[in-house]
DNA sequence: TCTGGGGTCCTGCGCCCG
DNA sequence: TCTGCGGGCGCAGGACCC
């Protein structure tokens, strides 16, 4: 795989046919930690939020040599590397540089696909001519800007098609580029395991290799019928048709958002249902308020329950009419909790409210209802909050002490 | 190792309706 | 009038991604 790697000083590839590039910072939320600390670099360093539940959000590559990866819980990170320091979140901070490289990125293209703060993919097939330039030289262009403006290094993937400039951008990390040119995808694609194919999970990758098929050329070789047979329609036809190198999603600039949620594991079980509506409050007015800040309602409450067990259950309920009101949404949540979810020990709940829109079809509450009474208070906490501070404004009943 | 929090998408089932 | 069938919707669960 080393023949596709971009090295310093030597001559960019040939790029082709390849109008899309994948950016992928490094280690974002440890890069941006370090900006300020940078006595720590070369040390084991993690952004980990604290608590025995937590786990690790980002971790540095010193850190990542003991075997620390993002998402393993922090005691295991710990143990794995005792000497390993921890950064605690800060919030806010890594939106805030997120915002500024996706602004370097649309001064090359308005065709951004951001994927998540510290990734995008961008279609540059149309802006070449205009900046007299190939997609790679454009890719080293990014990546010298948003290490000068903003002292952290990324990852590019230079392919013709979406989910090649991923992988590409994976295998050229930390600090590279990879550029596959477009006649030589198969020859990329083909020694890789199947586990590289996106959308194959632990499951998948077991499911695959239960039918023999361990790398991609394997299930480019397989009977697509037999592999929409065994993994469903969707998924098998998906699978088969990037292992033959298509991948006709085109990048998306202004992808609507279908749901928008807020959950919390518990430091430790929680059995007390009283306790629980409470949470839900806290959670339901995360979620009204991220709702009215992005001017979008929604038609359907859910709940997502996790036992000690880890045993997880969703309990949903549609509504007459779209809601952005928190106290309508906690109303509905507790329903669902007391009325259909079995009791036990508690290790998760959250809230999350779907099939949003704008919300500018109106105001169809019944005249009855008090919800327009509670939105208007709820809008006036929001505006108090965003004058002195989160905690301004909180419901009576979360006045009480948390813990005991 | 003992598993966060934010999401998306797919599948299968039951129900309603024409 | 009864029955079969297919589409659309709501719901639950699971897999996956960062």
């Amino acid at each position: 795989m080393g023949r596709f790697k971009v090295q310093p000083g030597e001559p960019l590839p040939d790029d082709t046919g390849c109008g899309l590039l994948h950016v992928d910072m490094d280690a974002f939320f440890v890069s941006v930690e370090l900006r300020t600390r940078p006595e720590l670099a070369d040390k084991p360093v993690v952004v980990s939020g604290g608590g025995p539940r937590a786990v690790v959000a980002a971790a540095n590559y010193p850190a990542r040599k003991f075997g620390v990866r993002s998402a393993m819980p922090f005691a295991t990170a710990k143990r794995l590397c005792p000497h390993l320091i921890n950064i605690p979140p800060t919030s806010g901070l890594y939106g805030e540089v997120s915002r500024g490289v996706m602004g370097i990125f649309r001064e090359l293209t308005p065709l951004v696909e951001p994927l998540s703060l510290d990734e995008a993919f961008l279609d540059v097939s149309g802006a070449l001519r205009r900046l007299d330039a190939t997609p790679a030289e454009l890719g080293a262009r990014l990546r010298e800007r948003v290490a000068a403006e903003h002292g952290i290094t990324c990852s590019v993937g230079v392919a013709k098609v979406k989910f090649v400039a991923k992988l590409a951008s994976g295998m050229a990390k930390p600090d590279g580029m990879v550029v596959v040119p477009a006649a030589e995808t198969l020859d990329f694609l083909h020694p890789l395991p199947v586990s590289a194919l996106w959308g194959v999970g632990a499951r998948t990758e077991e499911h695959l290799r239960r039918l023999g098929l361990d790398t991609i050329a394997d299930v480019a070789a397989f009977p697509p019928e037999r592999l929409k047979k065994s993994l469903g329609t969707a998924i098998g036809e998906h699978l088969y048709r990037l292992a033959h190198g298509v991948d006709e999603r085109q990048v998306v600039t202004d992808a609507p958002e279908k749901s928008i949620g807020a959950e919390h594991t518990f430091d430790v079980d929680r059995h007390d249902r009283a306790e629980l509506g409470r949470e839900l409050l806290r959670l339901a007015e995360r979620v009204g308020g991220t709702l009215r800040a992005r001017g979008v309602r929604g038609r359907t409450v859910s709940i997502k329950v996790r036992f000690a067990d880890f045993h997880t259950i969703t309990r949903a309920r549609t509504l007459v009419s779209a809601t952005d009101v928190a106290r309508e949404i906690h109303a509905v949540a507790v329903a669902l909790l007391t009325e259909h979810a079995p009791t036990g020990a508690v290790r998760l709940i959250g809230v999350r409210v779907e099939g949003l829109d704008t919300g500018e079809a109106g105001e169809q509450l019944l005249f009855d209802s008090p919800a327009p009474r509670w939105r208007d208070a709820e809008v006036a906490a929001d505006v108090a909050r965003s004058k002195f501070g989160s905690a301004a404004v909180r419901p009576a009943s979360l006045l009480a002490p948390r813990e005991p």
